[in-house]
DNA sequence: TGATTTTGTACAAACGTTGATGCAAATATA
DNA sequence: TATATTTGCATCAACGTTTGTACAAAATCA
């Protein structure tokens, strides 16, 4: 900024009182403080007339309040944690807060640099979905101080808050879902093995087909990405016997195994069926509308804020983990089968 | 955070030597200063030691300087804006700055509440795909010295740098493209009226309509959004006469369109073509692929960046505007009539 | 050997806030 | 009227940096 700013300093002068006078009448503390109606009156007004905007890092200097949430995302080009971030960052504002946004590209080193990063402005909390199975920095953080919530992904053995979906339970659902329509040649297209959610997931998957009594299925897969539902699924087309189903773990594998179907020809849902873990807008407008296991992301997303802010005001300590109920949303894309 | 913060002072204890010292050899400046290899040496192993985590606020405040960027876009859940917010993120990170990003929610009063909240944090720059035609806070900033980009989004007649596509020549390969394919009743679905790359790609709609002697055409519509281009779509399909082929003005627009169309069993391209503005990773995914005119995301943010960057270090102050060719994608949804 | 230059470092004053403390003036109480 | 209390505000010392300046000690020079 070329012009010089203006600082309660000047508000002071114009008004005829004290910098700390200033300073309590714009921070609401005047009752507190016992400032008189006409001086708070002459203050807000010199205020308004300079344009007096706060200087954040002068304030946050002294109280070593940042008032900044850091997000930590795997990839905000996936419109799921797009939603995340999105809501998340003006959930945020309502508690004069402001956020910052990191996108780890789902790398475990990413994660790091930008949580150091974050961690030097200050940040007062941090809600985050990790892109890994790591956890050790974000235990430390977690054990100085920082209040932390993990959504979506978490880890299961720390005492990290956490707020995310009944992941077996979901994938239990689906898979029943694809039993129930006759099928029982499945495949499951997962993400990042170690990663919480992966491992209840496919633990889910395979309760479901043992109890029906399906001994033979596959997991194959190692990444949330576009690229691994792509390859993976080449992958299987490959094979002699096809499955009838495939069950994918995350909207961005369902995009890429999509597209794999589409490159060789095959329907969804008459020749295989698809289902899949995650919902998104897009997901309604593709050729066929794809069934899927939605995980209610606002309600993840108020209920983490919630969490970080009650630590935050009551310096509340108890840990708090929730799992929500993921719902089935039935579409187009799983066929009945004889 | 609980544990006490490590500042110069401790490293300066540590190492045996003065806190000014230790600040100039950890901003890079004991050469300017002449401080012996040794002192250096032992200052860079005293803060690996304390695990030091430079305060920004402090330095802010003293230099003035917060190495934060400001970027705004109207909607973080549409993913052409995501593309934006993600690609500028981590390319403002390779210059060592942070990005703060607010989503406008194509509201001209949250944009100027976001924006206000960000210069209280003393932003050195902002990057802004701005909602609306109102432009006099940005304006002001921009006077007060404030280095702004405007990506996408720009206005004409302000000497605001910005970097966004030929929208005009983007139009007008779109509406030849569906002229060549022989439809001539057309109905264009616009966003917000007054904005410049609105005015401008309808002016291109309509020039090249009427280059080709079509005298007749319809332009609907008044805002970048799903609800808006469904909604136009369905009041469309309610007239005597179909158009035979739609052009939308942006990807949001176009997935309304599509629901809508697809709600009402029309089929693209086999009954009404459409052609729409701004590609996305989703559109290829479609029941119909969209032929999109594509604007080139990655290559806008990275000249945003540049720009803004060169403003920063020399100071530099020469206007730069520039507006990149857009590409059109042939895919599925237009449809060759006789 | 004394004067001059170079080298290496420390001191102290900001930056714009906040918060503890202190102290008159105004008001209430005895 | 003298004392105690309340009201309304100001003074001053931080917060952790950066930066202009000052100043010994070491090295060089005459």
């Amino acid at each position: 900024m070329v012009t010089r700013k203006v600082s309660i300093a000047d508000i002071g002068e114009r008004a005829g009182l004290s910098i700390t006078t200033v300073s309590r009448v714009l921070n609401g503390k005047a009752e507190q403080y016992r400032i008189g109606k006409k001086s708070q009156q002459k203050i807000k007004e010199a205020a308004e007339e300079l344009e007096y905007i706060p200087n954040y890092f002068a304030s946050n200097l002294k109280s070593g309040k940042s008032r900044t949430i850091a997000i930590i995302v795997p990839s905000l080009t996936n419109p799921f944690f797009a939603g995340f971030a999105s809501e998340i960052n003006s959930e945020v504002r309502r508690f004069g807060y402001i956020s910052i946004i990191g996108d780890s590209d789902e790398n475990n080193e990413t994660e790091k640099l930008e949580l150091q990063q974050m961690v030097s402005r200050n940040i007062e909390g941090l809600i985050i979905a990790p892109c890994g199975n790591q956890f050790e920095h974000l235990k430390k953080l977690y054990e100085q101080g920082l209040p932390i919530v993990c959504i979506d992904r978490y880890f299961e053995h720390l005492d990290i808050p956490y707020v995310s979906t009944d992941n077996y339970d979901g994938a239990v659902t689906a898979t029943k879902h694809l039993i129930e329509n006759g099928h029982s040649l499945i495949t499951c297209i997962q993400g990042i093995q170690q990663s919480t959610p992966n491992l209840l997931r496919i633990k889910g998957f395979k309760d479901a087909m043992e109890d029906a009594g399906i001994k033979s299925y596959n997991v194959v897969g190692d990444d949330f990405t576009i690229q691994n539902g792509y390859l993976e699924t080449k992958l299987l087309l490959q094979q002699k016997e096809i499955p009838t189903a495939i069950f994918t773990l995350s909207n961005t594998i369902a995009m890429g195994c999509i597209k794999a179907l589409k490159e060789n020809n095959i329907r969804i849902p008459q020749d295989v069926s698809v289902i899949t873990y995650d919902d998104h807008q897009y997901l309604d407008f593709l050729e066929t509308p794809i069934t899927c296991i939605a995980q209610p992301v606002s309600d993840i997303s108020k209920i983490a804020i919630k969490f970080l802010f009650s630590r935050l005001s009551n310096d509340e300590n108890r840990t708090k983990q929730v799992l929500l109920k993921p719902e089935i949303k039935i579409k187009k894309s799983v066929r009945k089968i004889n």
